[in-house]
DNA sequence: CGCCGGTGATACCGTCAAGGAATCACATCC
DNA sequence: GGATGTGATTCCTTGACGGTATCACCGGCG
């Protein structure tokens, strides 16, 4: 049985007309009865009655109408959902990201992507800059937000999609906090609470040589494994930290946010992605750019 | 695109290798892969990741795979519901039948056709003698349980059910009441309650005729549309009646019945249907003849 | 009553594509 | 580096699909 002898028989179950029904078909009858008489054998049963003037269903054929009728729906339906996949409109879209994505780049892109995409089940990670790179690499996830720079070995491609300046995070009543911005020089002799380099050796990093190029050594009071228990630990008052500015969108009570001055470049956010036979969804998630603001 | 095409793709795509696929199949890789690339052709998308080493399937391949699953399972189910009901075995079946069957015969049958065929969906109608006889022949029912005899014009065939004695039904406290069982001659002067002519006139003439045989014309006090009523009529004390012994299960009080003696022939109920190109579920519904008494 | 139009069935045939046989190109492994 | 195993390529055969012509049959109509 092929879907050619449902088509057929749902052509003549329609017309209840062989003739007809072969016309319609763009064949010629005689081709027409000798294929529903071969399914019909092939089911060992009567579809049609055919009484010399008029053709009826029987029992079996109405019921196998509308199976035939089904099947040939479902067929058309596995055509057109191999296509949506194919085309990226309709799958799953794999995202790793770092924390400080989550704030607003993240929702931002998501919310955009998902307009266009509705279909699309996105799927998150949480990462570090480090598995955000090894994962894009490998496609255990088709692409990740995470801090620039990254060493792109192999197929790995990269674009920025922000950048922020940094921000010197004071616990409230600081004598620095009067100030409108405050100098990096000025944080030489402060306490501060940097984010682990294991967790982060970018940004850590980052950090260190930042103080390094103003011309000090920073005095590392506490190491932590995010910028949030840092800030955390700058509102109970054991230090200052660094933040990007947009840490100032989280809900923490007890910390003035400074802009700094004299500082280093700022810090960057990148989208990177395994550019070697890029998937659809990935390919019109890249397409869209959904991570720059409005035009 | 052709249910063979699904078949094709579902054996490679589960064996991940066109030649065990191909074995699987009774051919030949270079055919099975052709098949498949004309597949892809159609869709115009690629199901399958070859890399000269092994065979993986892309997104839209394991999108299409469940999919032409579910075509195949839906039109493998297609040709075995049509077989199904070709032999009856699923389906409606559409019984007429006369009130007096529903009393006994007929939850009877039922229950026994139905323990055999549980998937043909049974549609029961009550009907008049001459309905049922119409009905039957014009296929507006398959068959219908009637009074015998019945007039068998054209295609109608009949088969005799059940017979049962002719009871006479009196109130309690009547004189007649006291005797084990009544002559029919007995019931010459008495009022007699009768089925109405123009409702069922088989069973009017029958019960009438079987007076005359006796010698005496009935003297008719009322016509009621009903066995049921009559009895009611007879508890009222407005007279007698006669009734098949079958009437003595229905729950009515303050009535006797007594088997009539020197009576005609017994009442028969009969099932009739019309012989020409028996649907099958009417063909197995006379086969098993779920009417009669148990073995 | 015989002719005509219309029905599906039958007979026969050409064509095209499905499938088979042999081979190739290329990777991997020992 | 040869052996092995993979899918791709090439070429050919065959069978089935569909087309042409015709038949058998029925109903309607003059």
């Amino acid at each position: 049985m092929e879907l050619r002898h449902l088509r057929y028989f749902v052509a003549v179950a329609e017309a209840l007309h062989f003739r007809k029904a072969a016309e319609n078909l763009h064949m010629v009858q005689p081709a027409l009865s000798k294929q529903i008489r071969a399914l019909e054998a092939e089911l060992g049963l009567q579809l049609l009655e055919r009484d010399r003037r008029h053709v009826s269903l029987t029992e079996a054929g109405k019921t196998f109408l509308e199976e035939a009728h089904a099947v040939l729906a479902r067929a058309d339906g596995a055509k057109a959902r191999a296509v949506a996949v194919s085309r990226g409109e309709v799958g799953a879209l794999t995202i790793g990201f770092i924390q400080p994505a989550l704030a607003d780049l993240l929702p931002r892109a998501l919310r955009r992507y998902r307009r266009e995409y509705p279909d699309v089940r996105v799927r998150l990670t949480e990462l570090t800059n480090r598995q955000g790179a090894d994962q894009a690499a490998s496609r255990t996830v088709h692409c990740a937000f995470v801090r620039l720079p990254v060493d792109l070995g192999d197929d790995l491609a990269a674009t920025v999609v922000s950048q922020q300046d940094v921000a010197v995070v004071l616990p409230e009543g600081h004598p620095l906090a009067e100030r409108d911005s405050v100098d990096i020089r000025d944080l030489a002799e402060e306490d501060l609470v940097l984010v682990d380099r294991r967790v982060e050796p970018q940004l850590h990093d980052y950090y260190v040589t930042m103080c390094q190029e103003a011309g000090f050594s920073p005095h590392v009071a506490h190491e932590v494994n995010s910028t949030w228990v840092a800030i955390g630990l700058v509102a109970s008052g054991l230090g200052v930290c660094f933040a990007p500015t947009s840490a100032k969108l989280a809900p923490q009570g007890g910390v003035a946010y400074r802009p700094l001055t004299g500082a280093a470049p700022r810090l960057r956010i990148g989208l990177v992605w395994n550019d070697t036979a890029k998937p659809a969804v990935l390919s019109n998630f890249l397409a869209m750019r959904p991570w720059e603001s409005r035009a």
